[in-house]
DNA sequence: AGCCTTTGACCAGCG
DNA sequence: TCGCTGGTCAAAGGC
């Protein structure tokens, strides 16, 4: 991607000329759907990828990003990985960065969302971190195994945040069967889980590929506010769990509001909660939207770290008050979050571990 | 009507 | 220069 100035995501003038002048399609040939599954698996992510952790399911990326514990940990708590215990390496940025701030006119664009916050703690590269502290913690805050979600690891890079194997549903993004509609209408997710990865923010999707390191299929996705930019890539398996999302940017604006109603999730609120969670409530409540903090993070993620902490207490949330058309989409979320939990519940068995790799 | 997803095609970077 | 690949666009259609 392609920074770009403060453009980004704006179509370029440039390209809507070129592409008005083609309209009437001469198709090539380019075939999508020629999918390929992934045959050199990791070939070209795995640069990226290869730094990443795995965080125990029912944790939200985004929490683990914006709990100050965890960033203070990641940053202090260098210490040798145990087998039983995840430790973080942090890895040295990958070429792929880049990012779009354009709100920030003095950071360099880059991408890189919720994981910037998470990343730029630990940034001396090689660094391994030991997890166990800010594990519980954030266990604590998060509430874990938060229903609905399955957040099963978490990988992050400094370049690109990857959450990994969340659950299904948690994205607002399309599930494959096609049940899809029902997750993104109106920026409503069925699955309520507006995705863990989420962060509480609404979503556009306007592209989807097969990625040619990763058996499904990737899909993008763009925050819908207006002067917002960031994005994210998120990779779903057959099963419509997301196995991995990667973020791109901060946002330069709040979370949407939430609707949140007690005991019921909601849709784009239910990102809040995704990992049932309130992002309002927590510590990370007061900036941590993952967006303002992300955006600076990420900046400062390849100096220092030291200003994380300042991001994450910058934004302000407003909690939102309910909406009116609140509990309409609560009914309708409520229906989603049961499948969702019930899907989660199953899941819940999963392993959950810390896994850090670094290049 | 508005917003979103789907989807095929185009574009740009890279080897 | 060519082909591959990832990312993005935008028309079409759904709700
Ligand atoms: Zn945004």
């Amino acid at each position: 991607m392609e920074f770009v100035t403060d453009s980004f995501g704006v179509q370029r003038p440039s390209l809507t000329e070129r592409r008005a002048g083609r309209v009437g399609f001469d198709a090539p040939a380019t075939n999508t759907s020629g999918v390929r599954v992934a045959d050199d698996f990791h070939s070209s992510s795995l640069e990226i990828r290869a730094p990443y952790l795995t965080i125990p399911y029912g944790l939200s990326p985004t929490m683990l990003l914006d709990s100050p514990m965890f960033l203070s940990n990641l940053q202090d708590q260098p210490s040798p990985t145990t087998g039983s215990f995840p430790s973080v390496q942090t890895p040295q940025r990958s070429k792929s960065l880049e990012g779009i701030n354009p709100q920030s006119s003095d950071s360099k664009p880059r991408m890189e969302s919720i994981p910037p916050s998470f990343p730029s703690r630990g940034n001396q590269p090689g660094s391994t971190m030991d997890l166990h502290q800010f594990l519980p913690s954030m266990e604590a805050s998060v509430g874990f195994p938060p229903q609905g979600s399955n957040l099963s690891s978490i990988k992050a890079s400094t370049d690109d945040v990857e959450l990994s194997d969340l659950c299904r549903g948690n994205d607002r993004s399309p599930p494959p069967d096609g049940s899809q509609d029902e997750e993104n209408r109106g920026g409503n997710s069925s699955f309520g889980l507006g995705g863990l990865a989420e962060d509480g923010y609404n979503w556009r999707k306007y592209g989807q590929k097969q990625v040619k390191g990763s058996e499904y299929p990737r899909s993008y996705y763009k925050c819908t506010n207006l002067n917002c930019q960031v994005k994210k890539k998120v990779e779903r398996n057959h099963e419509g769990q997301v196995t991995e999302i990667i973020y791109k940017g901060g946002h330069n604006h709040q979370k949407p509001l939430p609707i949140r109603r007690p005991g019921f999730p909601s849709s784009s609120s239910s990102e809040f909660q995704v990992e049932g969670h309130d992002w309002r409530n927590a510590n990370d409540l007061e900036g941590a939207p993952p967006h303002a903090s992300i955006a600076e993070l990420d900046v400062s993620s390849n100096i220092s770290n030291d200003e994380d902490e300042d991001q994450v207490t910058h934004g302000s949330t407003s909690l939102g008050c309910d909406g009116e058309d609140e509990e309409s989409e609560a009914k309708k979320r409520k229906h989603d979050v049961c499948a969702a939990e019930m899907s989660a519940s199953s899941r819940a068995a999963r392993e959950q571990k810390v896994v850090v790799q670094t290049t």
